[in-house]
DNA sequence: ATTATCTATAGATCTATAGATAATGC
DNA sequence: ATTATCTATAGATCTATAGATAATGC
């Protein structure tokens, strides 16, 4: 049964917000489209009217996630104009953040997955980097802009290797350890 | 056609390497096991001798890659008595490591996988960290055992989320300014 | 006699496509 | 008439198992 143009562009966004959750949960290769397809209400083989295959999906829902994440950060930056790089450390290296993957960075839940695999996925995740880059680089403290750059993008790497570390151990304590060492060398470094 | 019982560990053991070496190259789900028994140059049915399933070999070729890696990094701080941080740092975050995930550190190939996988894969990992955490604690600098602790631990956390990050872009020079801005950053840290 | 390995296959799941259906939009 | 969605299925691949085979080790 057809539905109308608007409704088809609706049901396309369903399509593409449940993949950008559902691959950050279970990642690429641990979920397939009949299931994406039935978490937004259709059915398997409506799928390839919307998308060229499987990868052209993963390609469109990481630039999603991308995106929500560039607001998510401009967002806690917004909330605390008086220190908006503390305020992001903690947003990034919360236990709330840890536990649930599939509204998170992208970065952090996806980024083994997208370096194997192809062309298209790893163009988005290059582009997708350098909103949140900028973001850090003007909300970090340092004496210039190359400095500032540089200071941002391994601060990055530190956000997103503490996530990523703290969600694949096992051991509850070690766990909030990564999160918390993290957080304060992060926030000595930006202090001196 | 049966193997002495000696011949039948050396397969085991072949297993065991292609499956650490394969897991990483394409992860846990990129890769079956009829192809990782093609690598170890025996057919499938003979995997389930050996394994209890694909997940018990999981657990077991994670195990042997995290030993493998507290060895090259040991080896690597050995060579280098006068300054074996740096050593450490600009091994880990060289091109080359980036460019072969199939014989690098598990940490960074295989985190994201772990994080969704069964509890024996998550313990491992969890028991995988300490040896590394505990040697780059006393490579670096810091004025009590606590502080070393700390500033390893997110050494750790900054050395795995920058080749993660690298490995995942596309464009060769943002790759290279996430390895070489690390570096520089962590190397700084350390001489503070 | 035991057992490591092999061949063959069951049963599930995955991507992708073909063709039918039915409601929209010219 | 066009097209978004549905049903059904092809063809590939994946984990796991059953049963045969043949060499080891008691």
């Amino acid at each position: 049964m057809r539905v109308s143009r608007q409704q088809a562009a609706e049901n396309r966004e369903r399509i593409v917000e449940a993949a950008s959750s559902l691959f950050r949960a279970k990642g690429f290769d641990g979920i397939g489209v009949a299931d994406i397809m039935k978490a937004a209400d259709l059915t398997h083989g409506g799928f390839y009217g919307h998308f060229a295959s499987k990868d052209d999906l993963i390609a469109q829902a990481s630039r999603r996630a991308m995106a929500r994440a560039a607001d998510s950060w401009a967002k806690v930056i917004a909330q605390a104009p008086q220190n908006p790089y503390a305020a992001l450390l903690a947003h990034y290296l919360s236990p709330g953040h840890r536990d649930h993957p599939e509204r998170g960075c992208i970065f952090a839940a996806l980024s083994g997955d997208a370096a194997r695999g192809g062309k298209p996925v790893r163009a988005a995740f290059s582009e997708g980097l350098a909103p949140l880059i900028d973001i850090l680089a003007r909300s970090i403290p340092g004496r210039s802009k190359v400095a500032r750059r540089r200071k941002a993008v391994a601060a990055l790497a530190e956000l997103v290797g503490a996530l990523v570390l703290a969600r694949a151990v096992d051991d509850p304590s070690l766990s909030n350890e990564i999160l918390e060492a993290a957080r304060r060398e992060l926030a000595a470094a930006a202090n001196r």
